[in-house]
DNA sequence: ACCTGAACACCGTTCAAGT
DNA sequence: ACCTGAACACCGTTCAAGT
């Protein structure tokens, strides 16, 4: 059996990963996890302290994934580039988003918060653009993802359904909301919506330095 | 007994939103929430039908505090009054950003949606920006408060300590880091980071649009 | 050092019985 | 129509016992 190699808290991490990915992290129960291993429940209990450590754990693995930022091109590039990155990687761990704001940052959060503050610090803007900066940076990565998320997690597969019965239900009594969601609807290029807005952001933020 | 008029719907989403104020939305139970009211589990699935279903109808209690926006003003400082009224809202309840990606809207989210909407579209910002600009603004609301009430959350009471803990061991593995924590200890005032945010993002799609 | 059986104190929810 | 006792199928976690 492959499976009986010993247990590691790192196999324990990567098959967390693997179940939240596929069932959603609400879904994730600590027997279920030993299950999937081929162990007892108690067994985790080796390796990680309890089920929230492990889910901060979860998330550390999942924001490892994300690469270290470009290290040419304006800061504004190199932020653009990072941000696209660690959007790519939390969309396809779609719980992640949700977690980051709730658990401690682990070792690679750290990292990657230090990446983000050095291209800011090293773009001279000044300490009190740096330091909102960053804030508007991490909450747009975070936030955005979460907003994209949110609606395929809570809607499943019947998504279009639910907007078709929406917009026969409700357009006469939310009128913009109706245009809204006929944009979603659309198959018009919004265009890379997470970019743009960043872009603004990036933007805001060299002319407030100036 | 002031208590034993029935069990409503109302009365049970009420003692709910106390309770995930008080002791945060992870440690609601549905027996504690019959226990405040001082009924047994089962009576409330007379009322709600499940906890999920009355996570969502907590939610929107909690959007039905946020007002109207003004009806007067350019449509930025609109937009501006209504989101700090949203933010001071979900400030109050630090369970509530997040749970609003993960719920469907309510009749009050409807409504705040159709608000928001209604001062972007009679902007004449050009249906593009509308669009983008809707996911902007919400994304800023939900994103920016979560990033606020996350670390206050997780780290409870002893956020200064552990920040002092952070810069006496790691300053020297994170300098930026470190700056950036030296930055919230400070009493720097930091001025309306919030609205600085929304303002960048606001003054963007003014230009976007012209 | 790592694994595990048994047990504890909880969960959300259903169902049938009461008024 | 609303309330509830009993029960079911789960949870996370501890502890003592095994190797």
């Amino acid at each position: 059996m492959a499976s009986r190699q010993p247990l590691s808290r790192s196999r324990i991490l990567d098959a967390a990963v693997s179940f939240a990915d596929e069932h959603g992290v609400e879904a994730l129960t600590m027997r279920k996890i030993a299950d999937a291993l081929e162990f007892r429940v108690m067994s985790l209990y080796n390796h990680v302290t309890n089920k929230q450590e492990m889910l901060a754990g979860m998330l550390d693995v999942v924001v490892g994934e994300i690469g270290d930022p470009p290290t040419e091109g304006s800061w504004k590039d190199m932020l653009q580039a990072s941000a696209a990155d660690a959007h790519h990687v939390l969309s396809r761990h779609k719980w992640a988003a949700g977690e980051w704001s709730k658990r401690l940052p682990g070792p690679n959060r750290l990292r990657y918060i230090e990446s983000i503050l050095r291209i800011l610090t090293e773009a001279e803007l000044g300490p009190e653009v740096v330091y909102r900066g960053y804030h508007a940076v991490t909450m747009h990565i975070v936030g955005f993802t979460l907003q994209e998320v949110g609606y395929e997690q809570s809607l499943g597969d019947d998504l279009e359904e639910m907007a078709d019965a929406f917009l026969n239900e409700m357009a006469s009594e939310f009128p913009y909301m109706a245009e809204h969601v006929r944009g979603h609807l659309d198959d018009h290029d919004h265009g890379d919506e997470f970019a743009f807005v960043l872009g603004l952001i990036l933007d805001g933020l060299d002319r407030a330095a100036r």
